[in-house]
DNA sequence: CTATGCTGTCAAATCGATTCGATCGAAGTG
DNA sequence: CACTTCGATCGAATCGATTTGACAGCATAG
């Protein structure tokens, strides 16, 4: 017991080969029942614990790493319950392969995981998360190391099986809702289109600039029905940024009669802004959502919202994983989304 | 490129040995500046993207990979600001060990990964973060794998550095501090004491056969000053399981005129009950909570909490983690606690 | 001219399994 | 009895690196 088993010293014990040892531990039919309880009781005598994970991984070419790139703190990515969310389907769809999920985050100082690190990590295969794609280094990394990668919401990029929901036809029928509710001047508050911290509207040179497909289609959904929507991007997804931009465009003049929020946690932002600027929801103004997010402490507002699959689509992403692994090429996935009706849209304010 | 090319491609293209195209990606001094860019360039040409993290690890015993056992299903577990944030903690110290973090998380079925899983991954570490310890299956396996283990929040285990916080004595200041507020009917919102569902009142059995370490101890640290306060248990810590267990506690006759909940989730969960009962806090009854979780949401209200240094609990785990891997045996860390007084305490109410 | 140091490079052992084709004895068949 | 079949086991190559001690070459010192 001074040096830890390996499976030769388990088959010398148990007086068989080190193949048929190695045969016992993978359960293969080919040994004899009595052979591998020999080799099982023999290991147990040595404290063995099984094949070396590491060494298998080297011969077999499988690691059972599939890497999760979440480009921000975590502590920022989690604070969104739809990140949560996908990132749980994800992990219930590798579960059933046995396979675990790294969490490859960013820190305070950068976006994205080091490069030392991600050369350094047995991958499988990874996917991107919750973070935009186009000039990132990690996956130029990541493609270099040649690990196959699978993008959610992430932009098209050859070889690159995509998962997606229906961003812009969602917020497109959303838009159309509030038009038939009358609504002819709507905002909409928006996702950061990348994280460089900037706020405020968006202009052309900005969309161009984006990174994160989903900022950008859902922008241009609202834009199919209202062409010239005012559009305020936020810094981040959260509720603080939320109210901020809601504060902003709540305070002009004249003042949105609806305001469409790229998220839920946006639009909550927004609903405290009409709060504190003394609106009625849906009286004076009406506020919607995206994601259809479960946010507990909403209660009892029903927000209305755009529903998102968003546990399936980290299962798409997990059975892309999957089919990536086993050698096929996944087709590209878009889920599709609903309109839910809550109790945060009305019929507009007649302008006086 | 028909074949992915290895370090002796690159080397026999180098014109080097393989020993020396080794040295050169690991960056040793020994090497010739010209020899090394002579072999970088080889392996430019080539398509190599640097050495094989998997034979690497097979070599140095190292995977740079840390698992981080999360008991729940990710979708609950990190609903737990808490969590979230502890995690966050971890990423970070680990992130300056260029080490990667592997979420092992339990599905709808069981808790806890699967033992099969955690067998074939290859883990340098692992940290049991939010979840028991006691009789738990991944525990035993890893401890059988000899995987170095840090634990936090969990039992005493010899062997096991621990990373926790004064739970007994935070809980207990609070406490002190109710009673100086002339309060002595209080109550506890408990979070589980273990993971089966259950939810009501705890009696010593049921305390007995707590898993939990963070539970019992608040717990215990209530009764150190409140010997005989009412102790509802839940069945999750979540702002639903807070509520019920509120309206539980404040429809109940004499009503307590505080209720200490063990989480900030918990006591949000607990003002909604408030709320509905129609109660005023802290003019009816005084609320308090446990984390000084950051809960965006509630504003207005500034919940009167103990507030632990989440983030460094994170951190404090992540540097037991790089003692064990540098073969130290860390040390037990137990973090202070602070008290910080929202407006959700107040003066008992005179007792009609 | 030989001894000594120092550099840069290399050969070879090693990490701990998996896996295929070969082998071998026993059982079944004509 | 000779021959095939079949099931169980084994040998040996292989996965792709790391790492140590040895060695060649060359400059400097004695």
């Amino acid at each position: 017991m001074s040096d830890r088993a390996t499976l030769s010293t388990v088959a010398a014990r148990a007086g068989v080969s080190q193949s048929t040892a190695s045969l016992a531990f993978a359960g293969s039919p080919r040994v004899a029942p009595a052979t591998v309880e020999r080799v099982l009781r023999a290991a147990d005598e040595l404290g063995y614990a099984g094949p070396n994970p590491v060494a298998a991984s080297l011969r077999t070419g499988r690691s059972g790493v599939v890497g999760a790139v979440v480009g921000e703190r975590l502590l920022y990515a989690f604070r969104d319950p739809v990140a949560v969310q996908l990132l749980d389907g994800l992990t219930e769809e590798l579960g059933t392969l046995g396979v675990g999920l790294l969490l490859l985050a960013g820190d305070s100082m950068r976006s994205g995981p080091t490069p030392a690190q991600l050369g350094r990590l047995p991958l499988d295969a990874a996917v991107f998360a919750t973070c935009g794609l186009e000039d990132d280094a990690a996956f130029r990394l990541l493609q270099a190391r040649q690990v196959p990668l699978v993008a959610v919401e992430g932009p098209v990029v050859p070889g690159v099986p995509l998962v997606g929901i229906e961003d812009r036809d969602g917020t497109a029928g959303l838009a159309r809702h509030l038009a038939e509710l009358g609504h002819r001047h709507v905002a909409m508050v928006a996702m950061p289109l990348r994280l460089d911290g900037r706020r405020g509207p968006v202009d052309d040179a900005r969309l161009a600039a984006g990174v994160y497909r989903g900022t950008r289609e859902r922008l241009l959904g609202l834009r199919s029905v209202f062409p010239d929507a005012t559009v305020v991007e936020t810094a981040a997804n959260s509720i603080e940024e939320g109210e901020q931009a809601g504060l902003d465009l709540l305070d002009r003049s004249p003042r949105p009669t609806a305001v469409v929020a790229q998220s839920d946690l946006l639009a909550a932002g927004v609903l405290r802004a009409a709060g504190t600027l003394g609106l009625a929801v849906p009286g004076d103004v009406s506020v919607a959502g995206f994601d259809g997010a479960d946010l507990p402490w909403l209660v009892p507002v029903r927000l209305t919202t755009v529903v998102q699959p968003t546990t399936e689509k980290g299962q798409a992403a997990g059975r892309a994983v999957a089919a990536l692994l086993s050698g096929q090429v996944p087709d590209d996935v878009v889920l599709p989304v609903r309109l839910r009706l809550g109790t945060t849209t009305g019929p507009a304010q007649s302008t006086t």
